[in-house]
RNA sequence: GCCAACGUAGCUCAGAUGGUAGAGCGGCGCACUCGUAAUGCGCAGGUCACCGGUUCGAUCCCGGUCGUUGGCUCCA
């Protein structure tokens, strides 16, 4: 149980006046304010609150008590303004501020319903003038806290892991093995010899809450940074990126792929603004009680958010679109850049950042059955892209979703696995708490074994209605979709450079050579001539190549060989060709292969149709930077 | 937001009980014109993250701020 001095205390006057002057930040978390001085003439209540410590366990719980116990009072004392003003002073061991803060909005947020509320500015000095009426009513102080039942109910809505209860894991020939949290380890399919096995224990441990220390800064900032890719940004905040030209030109090729998965699919694409009005109530369904982590931006004419997700716009955008059922499914793609606040000390790398682009798909399906056949399109289709781009075979996949939907499409779920070729783990719970009914995550298991979510595909019962999105039917009369599928090929760009570095790094452990997919390559040939001379030979072979489209260049720098070998292949370019007389007198090239790490004799044309064979299929885009190597400016190092 | 470590030249890093600093690479210049991972010589680069305190004097000691990384929390 709980001793006095755990409780929550709040003091209540009730007032003819109010007048409050705010002075000075009192700390970093203080609320940013326009008005300084803040005045109400007239019958009010106000409710002073500190908030404790202990109350971090179970804020909602105490704000409800809270803005029950105001209303009481505000009804017997026939008021109907009340303010909400913190007030660090009655408590000794005060809460952290966030949680305070979010007990003051709560209150707020529950009384505002039937009475007139403000609240005074959190986290400042202020000065206050008061005026208490002196009735034996007009002053009370109170006492709040949760029970331990309360708490309990409200900490197992926050804690995520709690809310599922069945665990299941699906091997590569679609035989299914529950597990549970405890005793996960001992499950036989971690015995299979299949070295992906080892990845899913992995990532099942990571997700059960046994993740791993690495200790270690993440290779991919290293390389981001060395390769000329990506780099802090001094001028923006922690978690906003500066591209350069070479991050950027992989950034826009892997936008190509994801816009071409789209469009192969059968996707149109659309865009919506970055800003979002805070009074659209729609919008403030989603938005939850994710506040805290959106970023506030005010033209003068009232608050907007930065979008934070695709489909707080995406949705609206859909309700608005008029499809009959011969248009069914309405398949929409968009890149959308996304802002989240995240918490200082939670921004890592390119693997955590607050502003992030997504490549997100939706279907808004007439039915289950039209909505299985595209749910199973993206995941083979994605499957693809893991095993292409991102992480070739190190990943596995993992699911959530409700028990009901797991049992009652156990085959067709199963079957999906299966197509996946590697093993899942299904974490189920037996309400739905979210608007999915299941939902996968491709997830690479990095060096340092920890897991990045690439690709997902979800599948939403509840938007179609709740948004009003839908299609014209036979009867003429617009039907909700039954399901909307929700589909991000790269949940996020810089994660998945991030990915496919960090998989460059397991590369380098196992003794390979570092290097991008050569589609995804900046320069994919480097033509070294071997003295000055041979320059404008160089140049002539490099524009055939660039006419092929292939992306070469000249190193051209008065440097010796070896010292142009060195830095191509400090760069990871996969194909080298040094040239001279021998060259330009029998035409054959020297090439230097970086994945097989020895040079071959070959013709131009059979160099060009190697690295067509290589790159088939995949997007193109010329270099990013001048052919002349000399003329190119150093961004980092 | 909390705890810890770190911040010296463009990069990687040395350094001094407190007397304002050095290497390698890179850059620039000159010479070299070279056949598959570093040609030679020379030159120029620093408010030692920022702000304040202690001190005759601080890059070094103390406090704060910012930034980076790791851990916790969090990740709709």
């Amino acid at each position: 149980m709980f001793c006095e001095e755990h409780l929550m205390k709040t003091l209540g006057i009730h007032t003819n006046y109010i007048r409050i002057t705010s002075t000075e930040p009192a700390m970093k978390a203080a609320e940013e304010i326009t008005e300084h001085s803040y005045a109400y003439d007239g019958d009010c209540i106000v409710v002073f609150i500190g908030v404790e410590k202990s109350d971090e366990e179970a804020p909602n719980v105490v704000a409800k008590k809270l803005a029950a116990d105001t209303l009481k009072r505000a009804e017997t004392l026939k008021v109907k303004k009340v303010i909400v003003y913190p007030y660090v002073h009655l408590t000794q061991d005060p809460s952290n501020p966030r949680t305070a803060l979010q007990v003051l909005k709560k209150t707020a947020e529950l009384l505002s319903g039937q009475l007139d509320v403000d609240r005074a500015p959190f986290g400042w000095y202020k000065g206050f003038e008061i005026s208490a009426k002196g009735h034996p009513l007009s002053e009370w102080s109170g006492v709040f806290t949760a029970d331990e039942e309360e708490e309990k109910k409200e900490k197992e809505e926050k804690a995520p892991r709690e809310k599922f209860t069945k665990f299941v894991l699906v091997d590569l020939d679609g035989n299914i093995f529950e597990i549970t949290p405890d005793e996960f380890t001992k499950c036989g399919i971690f015995n299979k010899k299949e070295p992906v096995y080892k990845l899913l224990k992995r990532f099942v441990g990571n997700e059960l809450g046994h993740g791993v220390d690495t200790e270690k800064t993440p290779k991919h900032i290293e390389f981001m940074r060395q390769q000329e890719l990506v780099d802090y940004c001094e001028v923006s905040e922690k978690g906003h990126f500066k591209w350069y030209p070479k991050g950027l030109f992989i950034q826009k090729l892997i936008l190509d792929y994801a816009a071409r998965i789209a469009h192969e699919w059968g996707a149109m694409e659309m865009k919506n603004p970055i800003i979002i009005k805070s009074d659209n109530n729609i919008v403030g369904e989603l938005m939850g009680e994710f506040h805290e982590r959106d970023y506030k931006v005010d033209g003068g004419r009232g608050t907007c958010y930065l979008r934070y997700a695709s489909d707080p716009l995406g949705f609206p955008f859909m309700q608005n679109v008029r499809f009959s059922y011969k248009q069914s499914p309405l398949k929409v793609y968009e890149e959308a850049s996304c802002f989240r606040n995240e918490q200082e000390g939670e921004v890592s790398g390119l693997k955590r950042v607050r502003n992030f682009m997504m490549t997100d798909m939706h279907a808004a399906c007439a039915n289950v059955d039209e909505a299985k056949v595209e749910f199973e399109t993206l995941c083979k289709r994605f499957r693809d892209l893991m095993n292409d781009i991102v992480a070739r075979d190190r990943w596995v996949l993992g699911w959530e979703g409700t028990i009901e939907f797991f049992e009652q499409n156990t085959e067709w779920l199963i079957g999906i696995c299966k197509e996946m070729r590697v093993p899942s783990f299904f974490k189920l719970m037996p309400e739905m708490t979210h608007y999915y009914a299941i939902k996968n995550e491709f997830q690479s298991i990095t060096e340092d074994e920890s897991n990045i979510q690439v690709s997902t595909v979800q599948w939403d019962v509840k938007d179609g209605e709740r948004f009003n999105i839908g299609h014209v039917d036979e009867d003429g009369k617009k039907h909700p979709s039954a399901v909307i599928l929700h589909a991000s090929s790269f949940g996020s760009i810089e994660r998945t450079l991030c990915t496919i570095l960090e998989n460059i790094a397991i590369d380098i452990n196992q003794g390979r050579p570092a290097m991008f997919p050569v589609w995804l390559a900046p320069t994919q040939v480097r033509i070294a001539p071997v003295k000055d001379s041979f320059i404008e030979f160089g140049e002539e072979l490099c524009a055939k190549f660039n006419n092929a489209g292939i992306r070469a260049d000249i190193d051209d720098r008065p440097d010796t060989v070896g010292k142009k070998i060195r830095n191509a292949e400090k760069e990871w370019i996969p194909y080298i060709l040094v040239v001279g007389q021998q060259e330009m007198d029998t035409g054959e090239l020297m090439v230097r292969i970086r994945t097989a790490r020895e040079q071959v004799k070959m013709t131009f044309d059979e160099l060009t149709a190697k690295i067509k064979g290589e790159t088939a299929s995949m997007p193109f885009r010329p270099l990013p930077l001048p052919r002349r190597v000399s003329r190119r400016p150093i961004f980092f190092g």
